[in-house]
DNA sequence: GTCTATATAATGATAGAC
DNA sequence: GTCTATCATTATATAGAC
């Protein structure tokens, strides 16, 4: 059953449904992820997320308890799908730097848990919320893939050169970010391989 | 001269001085830093800053024009400084390596424009102040010590290392951060040496 | 199940006194 | 040269209507 069967204006496909918690709980979600990976947690009010979701800012309240509470779920829903895609013939670091440099192209406008991380990294109930995130789901992920020692730190150093990019390039646009953009997944390839690739297992000397 | 010789009453020493226009715009400044590296540029109010420069808000304003002016003259003071010493015996990549592990440990409460940079890139002003500060400053004095091709790239690389690495350890605390951080040098090395050491002249082969 | 209206608190910026 | 007082805006969260 859908909404309401004969009702009254006509609807914009904007707000499709009426009296479904389900899917407006959903849609609020959906929404959230959205606007704190373009704009932060402090960047985005619950007036806009309810209005971007087709309702209003009340709900947000009503269903995950406060703006906090949303933030963490939506943090969870968006580093949950992996995002580590191990491809059969070709090394991680390889696969890895090759999608790194593909979707953090400037001029995208990517969606991305890496930026709702770093647009919100400056408010310390959300990096809380977030340090928790990275640890179950990309930095695990990761470690499933290693072998050898220091897993963890590894897995993290990856983790932070991915994040880095990120920065430099979906969110600051610095220079050496835009041309030539066929030679930086080498290089970054060639910065992975020492705690990705298979020749990391031994503990660098030193 | 200093201020008026015999005035009233007992000053603090947290506002020793009054009626020096100059000195309060550097207290104004240097408290701007301290305040934008902890809190970023959204998480903090002029009303702080000034409180902790020991004036008024409305100082800020007279003096920096707004808000932005004072961030954008803030992050320039934090970037000015070099962060790349360059040791005579140790290649760059370790000798950075080995600062970056002691300066992000996660108790430290360290300053750094990188914890500036990282707590403020949500805004979009900031966003682009900052990126123009970010060239001018590390990328430009990374890419004075370097040889070969792709220089820009390869200094921005290495940048977004070292922010990730920032991110990790003294933003989020995430694990494999604390434990065993003698380890963590090592390969923060290896994966700076690609692009920073000697044998990075060469592009990658691809 | 969802709305409008509101309470309360904080923000950046400005006017005018001293 | 610096202050207090204030304006206009915005934020989260809540009360009560329908």
């Amino acid at each position: 059953m859908a909404t309401d069967s004969a009702d009254d204006a006509p609807r914009p496909s904007d707000r499709p449904r009426r009296r479904d918690a389900a899917a407006t709980r959903t849609a609020i979600l959906d929404s959230a992820v959205r606007a704190f990976s373009r704009h932060g947690y402090d960047g985005v009010g619950v007036r806009e997320i309810a209005a971007d979701a087709g309702c209003s800012a009340m709900l947000v309240n009503r269903y995950f308890g406060s703006k906090e509470g949303l933030f963490e779920e939506a943090v969870h829903a968006a580093f949950a799908p992996r995002t580590v895609i191990p491809e059969s013939d070709a090394p991680l670091a390889r696969s890895l730097a090759r999608r790194l440099v593909e979707r953090t192209d400037p001029d995208a406008e990517t969606l991305s848990p890496f930026l709702l991380l770093l647009r919100s990294a400056a408010n310390p109930r959300a990096a809380a919320i977030m340090a928790r995130a990275i640890e179950r789901h990309p930095q695990r992920a990761l470690r499933d893939q290693l072998d050898g020692e220091h897993l963890d730190q590894r897995a993290m150093l990856a983790d932070a050169l991915i994040a880095g990019v990120w920065l430099m390039r979906a969110v600051l646009d610095v220079a050496g970010s835009d041309d030539d953009a066929d030679s930086l997944a080498p290089y970054i390839e060639r910065m992975l391989a020492p705690v990705l690739g298979e020749d990391a297992t031994a503990a660098p000397r030193d």
